[in-house]
DNA sequence: CATGCTTGGATAGTGACACTCTCCAACGAG
DNA sequence: CTCGTTGGAGAGTGTCACTATCCAAGCATG
């Protein structure tokens, strides 16, 4: 198809589908004369992976090229592939090393790990980013003076080691080719994290409702 | 004290302080003369509060003065107070009303929320922006060819209600006036965000080496 | 073949956003 | 008195995700 229809299938401008492949979010299509490309069907599947990416997981464009070259590189086997590509999701800026509060946060954030039996935190060689994002993010909760102890955290860890579960059975449900799997595994872990925020606050209304509405 | 100290004290510079007052995250000081005021500790948690919602959060300026309006208004009860704060959170764009995906991801979600019996969806006067969230990440999610069924989402909704539970435990265990129960609701509910989605990713980390990790 | 529309590629521009810089008059410590 | 500091206001900056404009090369029709 040319690029006027993979805009129309997509829903997507064509001008927003040039810069897409300069970006290298896209490969470029099939030549077939010095001024037309072809595209296929593996380009419209890809090119809604990224607006998912994009729009619903407000991923980056560039977190998204490096998210999809990881999900490409085959010297990796399924576990790799997928850490890397989660490893390449945006994530605030790492805690100041200086910053009191974020040293004490990092203490509870290794004790919550250990807990629950995680690797990958302040103890692994290269802790991932989602390490420094739990670190910064009970940092901010103790400096305002809000509860995130160890036995705060360890509920919301023990139901999130639930869900993982949960996630990696769905993609597995799902089949498919390992390259597929990875696929699916990355697109799920981003596009479920707008489900799991807006289900949260839907279910902190009914509950504050349950528990404050005056009538 | 004077801007700079509550700048030395919070971490904030005085340029981004100003910027606030100006676009009215954060109240005037007390005039002392024609050109100098005078801050108190209400100012630097208040500051304290802004720089988590926006830096850790996630949320835009617009939308932090907002959810502030909003709980400052005497007018509402907790309830209402609370609601009105967290209907103020950044959300997607609600889903266009003649897309074929997003109609059935509606009626996805309209029958999931009924489910676990929760207001504030679809069936509701006012639909929470929430709800318009969780439509257009189950229609991204259709679209791609996802598994995004009832059945698939209803562990998601059943683990996030039983942790608004534990939210607010712990928002009324942090005890203090209505006012500041609805103040830790807030910052609870946005700064808990991303401690989920870490864990979460962990979580994920954790599991798939399980699963896919080749030795 | 002439005409006029479409196509893909390159370049520069736009608008939103969160700051950040510059200037200025009024303090106030030495 | 002087000179650095303070708070306020407006303009400027950098980033980011597009988006509008050009242009030359097709292709479709008379």
């Amino acid at each position: 198809m040319r690029l006027a229809e993979l805009s129309e299938r997509s829903g997507v401008s064509t001008a927003t589908i040039k810069y897409y492949l300069r970006e290298g979010l896209l490969p470029p299509g099939r030549r077939v004369t010095a001024t037309q490309a072809e595209y296929d069907e593996e380009h419209l599947r890809r090119l809604r992976l990224v607006r998912a990416l994009i729009q619903v997981g407000g991923v980056t464009v560039a977190s998204a090229r490096e998210v999809l070259a990881a999900l490409e590189n085959d010297d990796l086997d399924r576990h790799d592939r997928l850490g890397t590509a989660v490893w390449a999701l945006p994530h605030g800026p790492a805690p100041a090393a200086d910053d009191p509060a974020a040293e004490a946060a990092r203490r509870s954030a290794d004790e919550l790990l250990r807990r629950v039996g995680w690797s990958y935190g302040g103890a692994a060689p290269a802790p991932s980013p989602a390490y420094g994002m739990l670190v910064a993010a009970i940092a901010a909760l103790a400096r305002l003076g809000y509860p995130c102890g160890v036995d705060d955290l360890e509920p919301y860890a023990r139901a999130m080691g639930r869900l993982a579960v949960t996630d990696l059975d769905l993609v597995e449900r799902y089949g498919g080719s390992p390259d597929e799997q990875v696929e699916a595994a990355v697109a799920l872990t981003v596009l479920y994290e707008p489900v799991l925020l807006s289900l949260r606050r839907l279910a902190e209304a009914e509950e504050s409702r349950r528990r404050f509405e005056e009538r």
